[in-house]
DNA sequence: CACGAGATATGACGATCGTCATATAAAGAT
DNA sequence: ATCTTTATATGACGATCGTCATATCTCGTG
């Protein structure tokens, strides 16, 4: 081998990343595999030295993408205390910043849409790397003692936070997404972590 | 007019449907302008008469998908008890038949991301649409007297069916899906219509 | 320093997309 | 029954897409 050894593995991995990216914020359907490459400093040519088509570089994108947030979850499985893990994610999650940043953001709500569809390139490729990722989240977050009930109060949290962020993100005003964000940060954090002991308020 | 006064907007009608149903069963950009007007018995040329552009079908297409779903909205606002509208809404949005039936389901289930993008076609007469839903799902629910708190309620429990519902449509196996769908009604029903005066069991 | 093998770029192909100019078909009016 | 207006169909255009064969560049090796 002539160039560094792992010089085709890195330029693979930013091809990746970059789709990975621009998935998120345009959509796969949407994107060609021309402005991938055009975001990973290449040009659209050479993509067939890494990948063997859309529909692998569409699966492995996603699967890169789930596993970049495993950083995230460590962070908030760190956290001592279930009320503080659940405040963490909320507060991340349905942030404004995370609304107007798709592309370093949450793949469920990029691109769930189109990796559910059953012809798509994505599907088999999403729905592992999803699973994977519904576990790990419900292992970080602990929320209840019993595996299943933890998972599926997990799954209602996701589920939640999904929602929320991607009729955040489809209200073109943005009182009005801003206001979106700010209740259900709060009906989660009623939902999933109620105050210890204080009184409530009409 | 020598054709039948209402011709041209009956066809326009079929249009929009067809296009309504065949975006949110493959999506927005992957549908061209002639899969829509072939699935209305027509030809992809005619199309020009019926609509100045593809922008313009998505805009409509939105609108009146939404409008659509007013007949469900009434059905479930006649129902007495607040309990029992959560449990209509939930059950029916939630079943296995939604799942698996986009093309006459949910708006922002089926092409809510595409339409929450920035550049998309739809952006704006989705979003107006979106809000006029919004504000008619809160009506029809009455989830409490106040208007801004029923509004509130009303949005966090859409978003927690359509986060279920992506998730439920995003995964292969259909046991792991049916799970998610089942847990999804149960974790709704239980903070938004709880049992009227039910033990709690751990 | 030249060589050659591996990594990337160039350019082109069929297919499909959105769009439109034009031709054909349909039916009330005369 | 013919005409004329309106609705739809035909066919074609540039642009963009996914894909691939081929050429160019890069940099360890001898």
């Amino acid at each position: 081998m002539r160039y560094p050894t792992h010089h085709k593995h890195g330029t693979r991995a930013r091809i990746l990343r970059a789709a990975s990216e621009v998935f998120r914020e345009r959509g796969v359907a949407s994107t060609g595999v021309d402005a991938v490459m055009r975001r990973a400093g290449l040009t659209h040519g050479g993509f067939y030295a890494h990948f063997r088509g859309k529909a692998e570089l569409v699966a492995e994108a996603c699967a890169a993408g789930f596993d970049a947030g495993r950083e995230n979850f460590e962070r908030i499985a760190a956290l001592p205390t279930r009320r503080e893990r659940v405040r963490a994610l909320v507060l991340s999650y349905l942030s404004a910043r995370h609304r107007d940043h798709p592309a370093a953001g949450c793949l469920v709500a990029a691109l769930g849409l189109e990796a559910a569809r059953p012809g798509g390139a994505a599907r088999r490729g999403y729905a592992a790397a999803l699973q994977r990722h519904r576990a790990r989240l419900a292992a970080a977050l602990r929320l209840a003692d019993d595996p299943a009930e933890n998972e599926r109060l997990a799954t209602a949290l996701l589920s939640q936070l999904v929602g929320a962020l991607i009729l955040a993100r489809s209200l073109a005003d943005p009182a009005e997404s801003g206001a979106v964000l700010r209740h259900a940060r709060r009906t989660a954090l009623e939902h999933f972590a109620p105050p210890p002991a204080n009184p409530e308020h009409p």
